[in-house]
DNA sequence: GTAAATTTATAAATTAAATTATTAATTAAG
DNA sequence: CTTAATTAATAATTTAATTTATAAATTTAC
């Protein structure tokens, strides 16, 4: 499936060291492509002054960058006096990227081309996450099923990203968390399979990234991405990058010891966050709750649904259920305790707050931004703005998607 | 005292937007002083391969530097096999940076050539830090005391960094919590007194980043210092450089609501880390538990020295008074509990204790050690080494003048 | 102890890129 | 509607940098 454009983009960002005039070339074609990466598109003109290079020099460049397929002529400018410009834009088609979103009882997936756009998605696949052989070997089942699926014109797939949860090391692709059957890492395990190269990342942290790139994030450089799921994810986002700790472990914020209470975390300790402020606690408070007596319109001839789904509790919260509300503004409120320690710490100028529960939307800010106001400095706190994911469930296959795109092309 | 190679130093390094050729030349020569800045000194060749340019156009730029008075010859390395290489360096005397660190008690004050050799120093400076005009006067004048004792030859002063506790935002070079008198930037006043390009930095990120660059630190690119004193302060170091934050407040790790006590925090919160853990805490429990009647070898004729300062009780701990030692144990379990959070979140390579209080080694090294391992995720605590500063009492003043030269060479 | 191999430095030749000049396309002013 | 002013693209010229060749300085092998 390598056709001469893709092998023209290997080219251009593999790593062997070529000399003098070739090496400089390269370098400033690569310039070029992140140049119109982030800008969309641009002139000869945009290009002269961003890579301080000469208008002759710049226009033999691009024309050799539409030679390997990778740049095409988007027509001319408008003018406000003088000849119109030529502008320029990558070619969105020359090559795809999958990102695939693995969730405790589903998969998204899917498909980006070079241009940043999700061109096709396949979203609440049924699947079932667990640490099993026959669970990985599902999960590649539906990856292929995508790939098939795709029509012939989407099928110059460049590289895959993986989202997991838990303890994902991004730079040499192990998964820790899920999946960890081989001596061999998991991407390269993923790659052999699909003959595509493969990348993981932890999926709070993929999320923060499509958030970054193509989500509620403007300018801001310094975000935190919090995932509300059944556990509590942070992706870190730092001067625009991801930050991933030494072995890519960052962001266990769900262990932050807030609580005297007596419930053991899967880590082993007492009184983290995240036994009760998660999806996990949201759900053993709402049937603790229920079995007390209290009433929810989630109930049906006196029973609840089994098993119990996070996003059961999320819609009746949604359709206003004063149970619910009242447990996730309960939650909101110990989050916000957890965040605001964050803030301290990080100062961010941003903080996105996404995953399945953000779907409450005010339910969940609320409280969370009260607690902030509270608990963490206000000189601190001024600076940071609170909002809720823009990509929502789709934030984990666009982030996915980036990485892949991005890593290959070394934007990150 | 503008000599030329100073004002070589400023072209080279200024904003000024220039045109093709000239702009690439004055780019590779940055290039060439931050190679050799990076590497202590190099050849043609080296800086060839790491430049990649070729070797004619690099002897140019050496040749060009050389005649700017900012690089030297070096001599001849020794040779295995073939003629033996030129090796060039950066002239030490070519330019010299100021640091002034600011204690609560005293003033510590530098000066650092351009080949980041400490030249001279003046320590333990009798001083009062008030937020006060007439503290703030005093401070000048021994900035302009030590510049006045300085030798004629050390006086080609580029740029200097006071280090103030409390929140600075050093890029504006705002400082908010001393001599916030004037509309003006705390640095741009003290830049017109003393005639001296001034930046302005946090305590105790100035330390990190000495002890980064000078110190312990090598290889690491992600490290955590903490700074124990009066207060806890926080230096986050991130892909080998400063993290401040949005407004440059980031690191406020004294306020993680970690205790259930009473004590209300300076903040205004109760159980706030400080109120339990540090250098103040420390006095206020000593005093408590000589109260109560334990007693010390501090005390003379049954009373303890007026005021009682840090240093009193470290001394005391290091000549093994059985109630230092232990208080002092206390607190390190508590800064350990404070920052599992930290390693949880940043997963870094390395987290160096630093400031007064880390000068009781391991009374204070081995219960954070052991409450590291009790607290935070043993994944990711197991990354994590735990050493103690290298530079000491000296981290303040190095780190500043490394700041102030950097900033101006853009190196950060 | 001399020659071969190796590495550096400089000089000469060649190639590449930047300037400058020219032509083309467009808007605004008279 | 024509001309001046402006911006872009291309061609011609000049300048700059890379390559290649040569000379110089060392180490190692025979």
């Amino acid at each position: 499936m390598q056709s001469q454009v893709n092998q023209n983009i290997f080219d251009l960002f593999s790593e062997e060291t070529i000399s003098g005039v070739a090496y400089k070339n390269k370098s400033l074609k690569r310039a070029i492509i992140n140049h119109l990466d982030k800008t969309g598109n641009a002139t000869i003109t945009d290009l002269t002054l961003a890579l301080n290079i000469s208008v002759p020099k710049t226009t033999s460049l691009i024309n050799e960058l539409i030679g390997d397929g990778l740049v095409k002529d988007e027509g001319k400018v408008d003018s406000k006096g003088g000849r119109r410009a030529n502008i320029y834009g990558l070619v969105a088609e020359s090559a795809f990227f999958i990102g695939v979103d693995v969730k405790h009882y589903h998969v998204n997936i899917g498909l980006l081309d070079f241009k940043k756009n999700l061109v096709s998605d396949e979203m609440q696949v049924p699947y079932l996450l667990a640490n099993t052989q026959e669970s990985f070997d599902h999960l590649i089942r539906i990856i292929q099923g995508f790939i098939g699926n795709l029509s012939a014109a989407h099928r110059n797939i460049l590289a895959l990203c993986v989202n997991l949860s838990g303890r994902v090391n991004s730079e040499n692709g192990y998964s820790y968390s899920f999946f960890h059957f081989h001596e061999e890492p998991l991407s390269t395990i993923i790659e052999k399979i699909t003959g595509i190269r493969t990348y993981l990342e932890n999926d709070s942290r993929a999320m923060a990234y499509g958030e970054f790139h193509n989500g509620i994030v403007r300018d801001e450089k310094n975000v935190l991405f919090v995932n509300l799921d059944y556990g509590i994810g942070l992706g870190i986002m730092i001067d625009g990058k991801i930050y991933r700790g030494k072995s890519g472990f960052a962001g266990e914020m769900g262990h932050i010891p807030l609580f005297t209470n007596e419930l053991i975390c899967h880590c082993g300790k007492k009184g983290c966050l995240e036994t009760e402020a998660s999806g996990q606690a949201l759900i053993r408070m709402f049937k603790e709750k229920i079995a007390q007596g209290s009433g929810s319109s989630l109930q049906h001839d006196n029973k609840l649904p089994e098993p119990l789904h996070l996003a059961d509790i999320i819609q009746s919260t949604r359709n206003e259920d004063v149970l619910c509300i009242e447990l996730v503004a309960g939650i909101g409120e110990k989050i916000g305790r957890g965040l605001s320690v964050l803030i301290n710490i990080f100062n961010p100028e941003l903080v996105v707050l996404g995953g399945i529960l953000s779907q409450t939307d005010e339910y969940i800010r609320l409280p969370i931004r009260s607690a902030l106001n509270k608990y963490s400095l206000s000189l601190v706190n001024n600076d940071t703005q609170l909002l809720m994911s823009k990509l929502k469930e789709k934030a984990g296959i666009i982030g996915g998607c980036l990485i892949a795109r991005d890593k290959l092309l070394s934007v990150q």
